[in-house]
DNA sequence: TCAGAAGTTGACGCGGCGTCATGAATTGTT
DNA sequence: AACAATTCATGACGCCGCGTCAACTTCTGA
């Protein structure tokens, strides 16, 4: 059976590692879910599992870290998906319009996870920076410059660019999600009409600094 | 001397209660910035303090709310600024001008308070809901509603138009704080050309909606 | 078959949590 | 001025979660 053919592979140690770690991922989703965030101990994350509390330390710090691996499973599912829509892009207005319907697209359909989330007060918004998280960020504002240098775009300061890109896609999909009036579409054609519109007046990068 | 005056006016009572409520703020801020938000604990707090641990709790019911607590005095102080500003505003170019600056000027200046937050990576930005914010945040919303029906502005879906706005302000005012190399005046200049070249772009309300 | 490595276990000491009985200070009343 | 009532500060207390670590079990490679 196809776990004998793992354990062959990767060794019964590597396989009760891979399994022990993914327990625990899947418990702290169940509990931070049932308890929210904040009230949710390390305890309470070992006790939904068949490990002993010592056992969480060899594969987590805190909590914190925990919820940083939930993060990151999260943030590898939509990464590739937005960055394949921005290589598909001929241009800006498709390069800008692919990527917030894509992310919303994601937030809308992916909302058991983002429910999830959101059900903690505590964790005020969509928006947290874990490594992945950022990591995708990077890579925005990197296809953002290839878009300058290829002359799809203006130059234009691509790190404040990326900036008001992220803020606008999280804080509209926040509100995306309370309101039930708002599509992915009409989220997506808001920001879209905002960037390509505003595009054209933002001040080119060089020029203007009073350096 | 003025503390009898006050005391004859407010009763010793209250007089003490306000002083230990303030007595709590200032030390929570202090050990905030000392610790970091997530390793500071009530007892940290209180001790920093000439009160005992139980008369904490006659003020706050956690650390959290101290944090509002601060959070509050904070959005106290730029919400009139951002207010009067936008009052003053002729047109919508002003409008919007005048509301970003003031908004990066404070961040700015205020960075004290900012970068005490911002020091802490738990709290992973400087976008947190606390009721005074979010009063700030409707109080733009109306104030955008308030243009449309002058006029000043063509009518847009509002509440998308405030969460981009919002989104735009705080992640570039993060990006401004982290960069040496972004002015106010910089961070100013680029939310504003983003929106008001984008604003006429923006889909209308009541046309092109498929319902 | 066995020695060493790797990893699991749960009991332990420490410290923070929120409560509550006690007592001190202030206020209002006679 | 004396007193009763009210308000509030105090800090000890029981509870629980924290992270550690010595003992133990399981796996691996020779």
């Amino acid at each position: 059976m196809s776990i004998d053919l793992e354990a062959k592979l990767r060794g019964k140690r590597e396989e009760t590692k891979a399994n022990n770690r993914q327990a625990i991922i899947d418990a702290a989703r169940l509990v931070f879910a049932e308890l929210g965030y904040g009230a949710t101990t390390v305890r309470d994350i070992i006790r939904a599992t068949e490990l002993a509390s010592g056992t969480f330390y060899n594969y987590f710090k805190s909590k914190e870290e925990v919820y940083q691996a939930l993060r990151d499973e999260t943030a590898l599912r939509v990464r590739p998906r937005l960055r394949a829509e921005r290589i598909r892009a001929r241009n800006f207005e498709e390069f800008i319009s692919g990527s917030f319907r894509t992310f919303f697209d994601f937030v809308k359909n992916d909302q058991a996870t983002f429910a999830t989330m959101r059900r903690n007060q505590e964790l005020q918004h969509v928006r947290i920076d874990t490594p992945e998280v950022v990591a995708g960020f990077d890579e925005l504002r990197a296809d953002l410059e290839v878009a300058m240098a290829n002359g799809m775009m203006p130059a234009i300061d691509s790190d404040l660019l990326m900036a008001a890109m992220v803020g606008v896609a999280f804080e509209v999909a926040n509100h995306m999600l309370v309101r039930s009036d708002v599509s992915v579409d009409d989220a997506a054609r808001f920001a879209t009409a905002l960037f390509l519109g505003g595009l054209p007046a933002l001040p080119k990068k060089g020029a203007g600094k009073k350096r």
